[in-house]
RNA sequence: GCCCGCGUGGUGAAAUGGUAGACACUGGGGACUUAAAAUCCCUUGGCCGCAAGGCCGUGCCGGUUCAAGUCCGGCCGCGGGCACCA
């Protein structure tokens, strides 16, 4: 018998997959196109298993795709611009260029021995000229098509580094470097007008049917479109030129309550103050301390100043409310000034104790003592509220759903206008950075901003930089700044700015249908290949990403390089979860915690309760030792038992990455690919166990036996389980067909699981045998695609298996003649009888009740009703 | 702080509102073996019972329904995102 050696088969069926161009993706007229893609890779140098499973996904449905005979399109390239090349050349030296396309060699030599189906003479990386050039075009497309907009935007500042800091920077308000408190401040910066499509793209979420749900809830409430008032607060004296201070609120409902009033730090009034007045510039200044972040914003302590200005409430004339600038104030949303009911909202109410500001409260609840403390009255959305002589006996949600009649009401006595608001803002894509894009534009002092020449495109990143000070290197490049103005010649300065990552990635799927083309994509190419039909990749990009890729194919389509039916670019979005795995800690001598990797740690079970204890050097292996010694090992090393801390992301930080190549080392590619496929759904994370990792390998060597054990059978062997296994196969086929589909793939694993127990056990002749074994080669394919070739060729398949069709369901051997059904008395399940599967219910009905167990548990007593479900259950009500 | 999701045996999980725990891991028992590994067979939610069988059980509390893991309301716990990480 013969054994089971990835390390042989799996380069084999490689290069035999190579010779055949099987996955090579090509325009065919005659067949459904089927475009399958993975969120692609940051070249960090080294895949993970996260990698592994997201691949593997994609690849599954790449296969069966193209053995549902599909012209399939499954491209792979690297996400290869951002900040941790820059990092490593200013820790480690050297170029992040080189380093970049270094990582890209050691990652794909990586990716290789997975086996997936890529065509890889698609492949690209965001860093190539040839890539970034056809960027720059659609920048200077998308300028002069007004998508594009230059204006003042808020960003991390390091005071003593001198530099912009990405959020990821800002630790506990500090920059990650310097360690001084960062600072909000503003720049000029270049914007994509994403807002003008805030409408569209929320509304064509409803259209995305095969999007998960939460990933278009989450969206929708990104974009957040709000229908509230502006309210117009009349100054008792004006301030810089303004008499009235407009606010935005969703709920004109509690204005009556407002006590007072709060402006950004960044409002025209709080600056004109802060201009006369070095008081409220301190204040200001105060105020811009800590990160941009909307997370540092809303969680830092809630600081206020009080301008001694006064403004007239709009309902209640007589009354003056304070104005304040507040720290939690948000320049980006409304109008940058709010009123305040620390009444009715927790944040305005600890703001108002805090500098001993007025509450009032609106709503009267009836019954309540309606006084407000420490926390403020927010009422349920049923309870019955009183708001004034207006509104008096309603429902806290009628308030809510009849918003309009609010601002209709204040509208008709001309207190504010009904407005529609959207959260979401435009996406700055300036970044002070080098290793991105460079913004194809020159500053000239007559014409101003001026778009490069599209024939002097690319704009290339200069080589000779250095990364040994802060700040951008572009910035302090001796000569690429200078050029000719595109206009009008004269001698002018390039813009140092490069690209927000994110534009990268928002056009690649774009791209693959054309790589190599020397426009930014390619009409006929982009027509056959476009939308994508199936994108995977993490739930993390669920907003930014996939939003601006949205807006992108928009914005592609608006300047004709994308059709209009692929300004949704992806038809349909699978979200999966994580590879976790546990980590394994132990403490120094100092109490503090050390981790450990899983290769160094011994870890098994006593009884079901798991251990692990540091391995020691002589002993690598547990299977060498026999019981005596693994006592002995564990008196011995009683002193080093680690702690288990179950599931956690995988990260280098708590040392419980598993290395894939680690793995395809041991038991071979297929094994990984069929362990992170089996056990967790697609969608869930799922966590890494090396007994799981060997259960895997166990089962493939299973098949491997199953399949030399079939292949040494005598041609003329027969057996009585031709039928079984013909139903067995049928229901097999079944099962992993609408596994694969669904995304359900631990399910189909199941289902393969089943077939091969049935399998090993047939006594079918020879033929029905083979045949069987080669429906479950066909089946496996997509996920061991190796073994399966093995199989394939060793039980007479035609050709390759990876070229081979799926196989079809016979539905007449899908259906069992005879169901069995429960009975159950009040919904608790008593007894259960089996019957021809069309039998008419009434006749179900006399079955049941005349069965030996109903008769002994119902006692005589009267049946008040009967249910039956036909071929699914009967319920028997008393 | 705001938005979103998840919660079922010792573990990963399955279950168009219709027999909760398919499939797999771990554990326990057995066969084979001088022994071990590998392989194969049985068993494995909890409690009670010699058994037949019974009762309980899907994070917690309540509701809808003939019937709830599934639908609704409220709570608790965990995870993801928050616009310059990719």
């Amino acid at each position: 018998m013969s054994r089971y050696d990835p390390s042989v088969i799996e380069p084999k069926w490689r290069d035999a997959w190579d010779k055949a161009g099987a996955f090579t993706a090509k325009r065919d007229p005659a067949k459904p196109k089927y475009y399958v893609l993975e969120m692609f890779p940051y070249p960090s140098g080294r895949i993970h298993m996260g990698h592994v499973r997201n691949y593997t996904m994609g690849d599954v449905v790449a296969r069966h795709k193209a053995a549902c005979g599909y012209s399939v399109l499954h491209p792979m390239g690297w996400d290869a611009f951002g900040m941790p090349a820059e990092n490593a050349a200013m820790e480690r030296g050297g170029h992040p260029k080189d380093w970049t396309y270094g990582n890209i060699a050691d990652m794909k030599a990586q990716m290789k021995p997975l086996g997936l189906s890529i065509d890889w003479s698609r492949e690209f990386a965001t860093c190539d000229p040839e890539y970034y050039g056809q960027q720059q075009a659609l920048f200077i497309d998308m300028l002069a098509a007004g998508l594009i907009t230059r204006k003042a935007a808020v960003v991390n500042w390091d005071p003593v580094d001198m530099t912009v800091l990405a959020n990821e920077q800002v630790i506990d308000g500090k920059g990650w470097r310097s360690g001084a408190a960062v600072e909000r401040r503003e720049l000029v910066q270049w914007f994509f007008k994403i807002s003008d499509y805030s409408e569209v793209l929320l509304s064509a979420l409803d259209g995305l049917g095969n999007w998960p749900e939460k990933v278009r809830l989450m969206q929708a409430n990104w974009i957040g479109k709000s229908r509230g008032i502006e309210v117009d607060f009349p100054l008792t004296a004006p301030v810089a030129g303004q008499a009235a201070l407009t606010c935005y609120s969703t709920r004109p409902d509690t204005l009556r309550a407002a006590t007072f009033m709060a402006i950004a730090p960044e409002h025209p009034i709080a600056r004109a103050l802060a201009e006369a007045d070095p008081k409220v510039a301190a204040f200001c200044e105060e105020a811009r301390r800590g990160g941009t972040s909307e997370e540092a914003i809303e969680t830092a302590e809630k600081l206020g100043y009080d301008t001694g200005l006064t403004v007239r409430h709009p309902i209640y004339p007589d009354k003056a409310l304070a104005v304040w600038i507040g720290n939690f104030v948000l320049m980006e949303y409304g109008t940058g000034a709010i009123y305040c009911c620390p009444g009715h909202d927790q944040r305005d109410l600890d703001f108002a104790r805090k500098y001993g500001l007025p509450v009032v409260n609106a709503f009267h609840m009836p019954g309540e003592t309606n006084v407000i403390g420490t926390e403020a009255l927010v009422p349920a959305r049923d309870a019955t509220v009183a708001y004034d002589q207006h509104f008096t006996g309603i429902t806290l949600s009628t308030a809510y759903d009849a918003i309009e009649t609010s601002i209709d009401w204040m509208e008709a006595r001309g207190l504010g206008k009904g407005q529609v608001k959207y959260r979401l803002r435009d996406w700055g894509l300036s970044r002070q950075r080098y290793w991105g894009c460079p913004i194809p534009v020159v500053h000239c002092a007559t014409c101003g901003v001026v778009p490069e020449k599209k024939e002097n495109l690319p704009v290339e990143l200069p080589y000779d930089v250095s990364f040994d000070k802060p700040g951008n290197p572009l910035d302090r490049h001796p000569t690429w700044r200078d050029c000719a103005c595109p206009k009008c010649g004269a001698p002018a300065k390039r813009e140092t700015d490069t690209m927000d990552t994110f534009v990268d990635s928002s056009w690649y799927y774009a791209r693959f249908t054309n790589p190599r083309a020397t426009t930014p994509t390619v009409a006929e190419d982009a027509a056959y290949w476009m939308n994508v039909d199936q994108y995977i990749g993490g739930i993390e990009h669920a907003i930014l990403h996939l939003l601006y890729s949205r807006f992108f194919a928009r914005a592609m389509h608006k300047t004709g390089h994308l059709p209009q039916r692929a300004v949704e670019p992806f038809n349909a979005l699978f979200t999966q979860g994580m590879v976790t795995h546990e980590i394994y800690r132990s403490k120094d001598a100092q109490g503090r915690p050390v981790y450990h990797l899983p290769e160094e740690v011994l870890r098994f079970n006593i009884g079901n309760e798991p251990v692990a204890f540091l391995k020691a050097d002589h002993l690598t292996d547990l299977s060498e030792l026999n019981e005596s010694q693994l006592q002995e090992l564990l008196i011995e090393a009683a002193g080093t038992e680690i702690e288990i801390i179950p599931s956690a992301k995988m990260s280098k930080s708590k040392k419980n990455v598993v290395d894939p190549m680690n793995i395809i080392a041991s038991f071979g590619a297929d094994t990984a690919r069929w362990f992170v496929m089996s056990d967790s759904p697609p969608e869930r994370d799922v966590e890494w166990t090396s007994s799981g990792a060997e259960a895997a390998f166990k089962h493939l060597n299973r098949v491997w036996g199953l399949c030399d054990r079939i292949g040494q059978m005598p041609a003329d062997h027969k057996g009585e389980g031709d039928q079984d296994l013909a139903k067995a196969t049928a229901k097999a086929i079944d099962e992993v067909t609408k596994g694969i589909e669904g995304f359900a793939f631990n399910k189909a694993i199941a289902g393969l699981y089943a077939f091969t127990n049935t399998l090993s056990r047939a006594n079918a002749s020879t033929g029905a045998m083979r045949e069987a074994m080669r429906t479950l080669a066909k089946l496996m394919s997509p996920m061991t695609p190796h073994l399966a070739e093995e199989v394939w060729q060793a039980q007479g398949g035609n050709g390759l298996c990876a070229q081979a069709p799926w196989p079809k369901a016979d539905p007449a051997l899908l259906v069992d003649d005879t169901v069995v059904l429960p009975i159950q008395i009040n919904g608790k399940r008593r007894a259960e009888i089996s019957v021809p599967k069309d039998m008419p219910a009434s006749e179900v009905e006399k079955l049941a009740l005349a069965n030996e167990d109903m008769i002994k548990f119902l006692a005589g007593q009267p049946v008040k009703k009967i249910i039956v479900v036909p071929g699914r259950i009967i319920n028997v009500v008393v």
